[in-house]
Order: C-alpha cells, then structure tokens, then sequence
RNA sequence: GCGCCAAUAGCUCAGCAGGAUAGAGCAACUGCCUUCUAAGCAGUAGGCCGGGGGUUCGAGUCCCUCUUGGCGUGCCA
C-alpha cells in the first residue's frame, strides 16, 4: 500500500472511531455511517488532508456540518498515526496535518523500494494485451503512428508498473484487399517504368507514394525478365512478397529507433493460413447470428449492438430508434473481409491466448469499429463488450507553416516517421506525443518541432535530473556521501518547499495507479514535470553546500531521493535521464 | 439524418468517479547569477470554464437541451 492511500486509511479508521465514541456519549446521533471523502486540498492552508464526512452526513444525522465536525474532532485520538494537528474549516471540512513521522517514511519508502518505487499491485498479475500501431505495411508510418507508438508503450510500461502481465503486440494486416492493391500499384510502376508513364495507367485507388516507385525499380533490378514468363498474377503475388519483406523490416526498425519493442508480431496471413477465420465465422453462424445475401455471407450486427447497447442500459425503444447496418464477414468472391478476420484475431486474443483483456491503441477515425467487434466478440460468447477495451487516440495534426498537411498514404503525403528523428531526439519526439491525453488531438508543427531544443518541456524535466547529479558528485567530492534514509533527521525539512516536493514524492504510486485505471500515461508527464517544478524551487530557495551538516545531509537525501523518483518516471516514459546537461 | 469525441487565459492544454479563491507551459511585462548548472527561480498581467435549464449543502466536473468544430456511418482496412 502506498502511503497516500495508507494515510486516507488513517483518516477513515481515526473517524470512524471517533463516531462511535461520539455516538456512544450522545453528542452525535447513533446509526448513521460516516461517508464522503478524504481528499488532498490544493492549497495547503487547509491541511494535508481533508475529510468532508461531516458536510456528508449533515442529512442524515439533522445537524449542520460544523456541529457534527466539531463533535468529530473532540472524540479524535491522533496517537500512533501519521497525523498532529486537526483542524475545523469552511463549511464543515475537517482538515488533518501531517506529522514528521511522515515525511521520513517518504524518504525510507523510495529507498527501500529504488527503482521499484511506484508500483503497486492494482493489476494483481492480470494478463493484459496492448496491440498499437499496427499500421498497414503498405507505405511508410506517419505522425500518427508515431504517438500511437509512444502512447501504447508507455501505457504498457504503466500496467506493468502497476501490476499487470502485459504482453506488446503489433498486428500486421498482411492479408486482404489491400494488399492486392498494393501489389497491384507495384506492378503498374514497373509497368510505367517498362513503358513510360504516358504509356501505361496507374489505377486511382491504388498508392501513389514515391515508396511504391521504389519498390518497383528494386523489383525490376533484381527481375530483368519482368513482365515476361509469368502471369500477372504471379508476378502482383511476387510483388506483394518483395514488398512487405521491405516493408515490416522497415517498420521495426523505425519503432525501435523510437525505443519500442513488442513482444510479438501478429500476421493476419496466419488466421487466414489455419482456418480460422472460416473457424470463427462458423461459429457465429451455429450462433445464429449469420444470413446469406446476394450470395455473400452476413453478420447481424444490427441485433448483436441492440442487444448490446439493452444489456449496456439502452431501453428496447431506444435501441429500436438507432439506425443500424449488418456487415459482410465473406465476399461473395468467397474472401472474408477485414472484420471477419478482426473478429478471428480477438477470438485469438481472449479464447486461444487466454488474455483477459484485449487493449487496442486505434485511431479516433477507427471509433465506428468498436461497438461492432465488442458485439461481434460477444456473439462468440466471449464478453467482447467487457473485455475490449479500446484507447481511441485522436489524430495527429500536423502543420507546416501554420497550415495543416493533410496526411495520406493515398495521396502519398504521408511524413515518414523517421524523417522526424532527423530533426528532434527521440526524448523529445516520446515526451511530446506523451504530452497529451489520447483524447486531445495534438497539433504537430514542424516548424516548431525543428526549434524545440531548449523551449521542450522535456529539458525541463531532464535539466532537474543533470542539477541533482552535479550536486551530489560535487558534494562527494567534498566529503557528503548522500546517507541512508535511516541516519538523517526529516524533521529539519520544514521549508515550505522541502514539504511540497516530500508531498510529490508520496504521490508516485497513486499517480502510476490512476494512470493504469485512466489508460491515460499522459498523467506520468504531468506528474514528472510537477515534480521537477517543485524540486527547481526548492533548489532555489534552500542551500545545500554550506548549511549545517544535519541539514546538509538532510537536504542532500531529499535531492537524491528526487533524482532517483525522477529516473523512475523517465523510464516509464522511454526517456533518458541524463546526468549531464 | 444517425453515432462517437471535443469546447476552460491571447495560444496549447491540466483540472484526479462533485469540494474551499479554476491551474501549468508558451507569448507579454518586472526582478534574481563574485557561493551547489539561469535549459532555473520569484513576481505582474490575463477567465460570464461555448449558451440555457436541472440535480446537490456545494457543479468546470453529473443529467437534459441548443450552438460550434473534428471524425465515422464501404462486399476499404
């Protein structure tokens, strides 16, 4: 348990106490709970903590808060607990008081737990996917597969940290419609290259990146008898080899540049390969949640969402009045369509694989596909609705010159991921997709994104890391070895601006906590950044080198102990801790 | 039309299952380096939290509604 929630605990524990003793001698009336919430107060003048039971049971109890918190706190014993001092504010607030004891075992805590320090056991060893990027190996990645990239490793490391059994997954869609089409672009540029552009069409559906000319001029070299002895097809098929050979390659190794490993990578080829594709279908055939139409074979997905969307709390006449649409699992060209295989692909997930949770890091422009796979998975009587869970990431707006760029693998506008590591470092690039919540588009100019050198808040955080190492090899060298938690003396840290970085320091765990439960790693950011601000305060205002030994060696462990929550947070974030700046 | 997401300072965004006087960064202005890294700190200025109803002791936060913007609504993936 980390000592934020230990002293909400407290909190709870001295007040119920309390009321019993009150209770007991009449002051407040008997069989009533005590609710509401204790609660950090942004301002400190209001405590370090504070309750608002007696605003919460001023209905039930037919007293006015204040007289209710008054007997409260007169049947208040502190002994043997975190706190020292209570207090009656506002409208009925009982505001608590940290005691010394506990700001010592801040400092023991992050010792004794070193680079574990911000775990917790949340996740109880759930075993969890997070599937992200997952981009089409048709073309190069864009911006937006770059935060996607970032957001689902950092929130992997996030449950890792907060007790999950997390397995990275990237699913390859080497499978389908589209990569005929890409075959089918790879051939026409050979062709054009054959023949001259002029002499030979270039289909308008197809990919029109430089990547794809490319593509076909390497063909060509290492295929001089193209397009002769095969058929098209064979050669398209070849192609389309040739091509994703280069392609995925290409896609790891610029992931891993950004510093993002997977535990795996899934080719949608090998559910078509072993049947089970045509396996799941059946199964929601003998489900009964199949038709034949037109000669294709379709997926009532308009009754598996109003059967969801009732269970979820929709009323039938509302779920009647929602206007939609089934699906087609199978061509009638007896191919089966990206969602018959996506479908396959979380049966894998869950029902093979044995994950109890399926999280997808998708796209926002992807949100008319979630409610239909939960559905669909739920036909399959795998809790679809409960057990994927999709992060939807707003999409990367990148600007140049003020002015939006459209981007497109189409149109072949698309901005190649490692062109931007060209201009920032991957520090950089990771903290700036991390910076927002998945929720919030984020506007990348690039402009801006060349200047960002000492103006990235990331600098700001690293900047603190560098100042603590300086000191502490500085202070070494005079003699100051930073000494364990146990031999030094917390009560001397009574400047405002020791207390309120201690106070940060506690916070680690809770915030990795809520982080996990949000799916929201944007969090670590703030917090990092939160708690860099307040160290540079402290550094400002509290001497180190110089001050009376006791206090040197007690601000010298708090610097330390700020170094080493900080490197924690940076290598949830994939962001390096320099020691030097 | 229907659906999903958003709307908070000049700009970009926080605001943690409702709490006390709404915060940060950038931009602007004023100060702080003969002593530990000025990539830092302190301070000033800047807000009908999109509009209107409702629930509550209490609403930026929850509900309804309207407005505006992004996205989706393929035998594409």
């Amino acid at each position: 348990m980390n000592l934020i929630d230990e002293a909400k605990l407290q909190i709870e524990g001295l007040l119920n106490r309390a009321y019993e003793s009150a209770a007991e001698k009449g002051t407040l009336p008997a069989g009533c709970a005590l609710t509401g919430t204790v609660e950090i107060p942004k301002d400190t003048v209001y405590g370090d903590y504070a309750s608002s039971a007696a605003m919460a049971a001023a209905r039930s109890m037919r007293m006015p808060p204040r007289k209710i918190a008054e007997a409260l706190v007169a049947e208040l014993d502190l002994a043997g607990s975190f706190f020292e001092k209570v207090e009656i504010a506002g409208a009925g607030f009982i505001n608590f008081r940290l005691g010394s004891r506990w700001y010592g075992d801040v400092l023991r805590t992050v010792e004794a737990e070193g680079k574990r320090y911000g775990e917790s056991d949340v996740g109880g060893g759930e075993k969890v996917m997070v599937e992200f990027v997952s981009a089409n190996p048709t073309g190069p990645m864009h911006m937006g597969n770059a935060r996607g990239g970032v957001l689902g490793d950092t929130l992997a490391n996030v449950l890792s940290l907060a007790g999950y059994d997390v397995w990275k997954e990237f699913y390859v869609n080497d499978a389908g419609n589209q990569v005929h089409k890409f075959a089918v672009s790879i051939y026409s540029r050979a062709m054009q290259e054959k023949l001259g552009e002029e002499n030979y069409g270039f289909p308008e559906d197809g990919y029109h990146g430089e990547d794809i000319r490319d593509l076909a001029r390497g063909f060509l070299a290492e295929n001089p008898d193209f397009p002769e002895g095969k058929s098209e097809n064979t050669w398209q098929e070849e192609m389309a080899k040739y091509g994703l050979e280069r392609n995925i390659p290409k896609m790891k190794s610029d992931l891993q540049k950004y510093g993002i490993e997977y535990d795996q990578w899934f080719f949608e080829s090998s559910l078509h390969d072993s049947g089970f594709v045509a396996e799941t279908v059946e199964i929601l055939s003998k489900n009964g949640w199949t038709y034949e139409k037109e000669g294709a074979l379709w997926l009532k997905t308009a009754d598996l969402l109003r059967k969801k969307y009732i269970s979820e709390g929709k009323t039938p006449e509302e779920a009647e009045k929602l206007d939609l649409k089934d699906d087609v699992l199978r061509r009638a060209n007896g191919f089966y369509t990206y969602f018959a295989a996506d479908i396959a692909y979380h049966r894998n997930k869950l029902e093979k694989r044995g994950f109890s949770k399926a999280i997808n890091v998708w796209g926002a422009d992807h949100h008319g596909h979630v409610a239909r796979l939960q559905a669909a998975v739920d036909g399959l009587g795998l809790e679809g609705s409960k057990r994927i869970v999709i992060v939807l990431m707003q999409l990367v707006n990148l600007l140049q010159d003020g002015q939006p760029v459209r981007m497109s693998k189409r149109t072949g506008k698309a901005i190649a991921l490692n062109d931007l590591l060209d201009e920032i470092s991957v520090d950089a690039a990771r903290y700036y997709f991390n910076n927002r919540a998945a929720t919030s588009p984020l506007d990348f100019d690039l402009d801006l994104a060349v200047r960002q050198d000492s103006e990235n808040p990331v600098y700001y955080v690293q900047y603190a890391h560098a100042r603590i190492c300086t000191l502490i090899n500085m202070l070494a060298s005079e003699g100051h070895e930073v000494k364990p938690a146990a031999d030094i003396r917390p009560e001397l840290l009574t400047d405002e601006t020791e207390i309120a970085l201690i106070k940060e320091l506690s916070a680690l765990p809770e915030e990795v906590k809520l982080a996990a439960r949000d799916l929201d790693p944007s969090r670590i950011n703030r917090y990092v950044t939160e708690l860099s601000a307040r160290f540079h305060r402290f550094y400002n205002a509290c001497r180190i080198k110089g001050a009376e030994p006791e206090l040197l060696d007690a601000r010298l462990k708090l610097a330390a102990t700020v170094r080493s929550v900080i490197e924690n947070c940076l290598t949830l974030l994939g962001v390096t801790a320099p020691e030097k700046m």
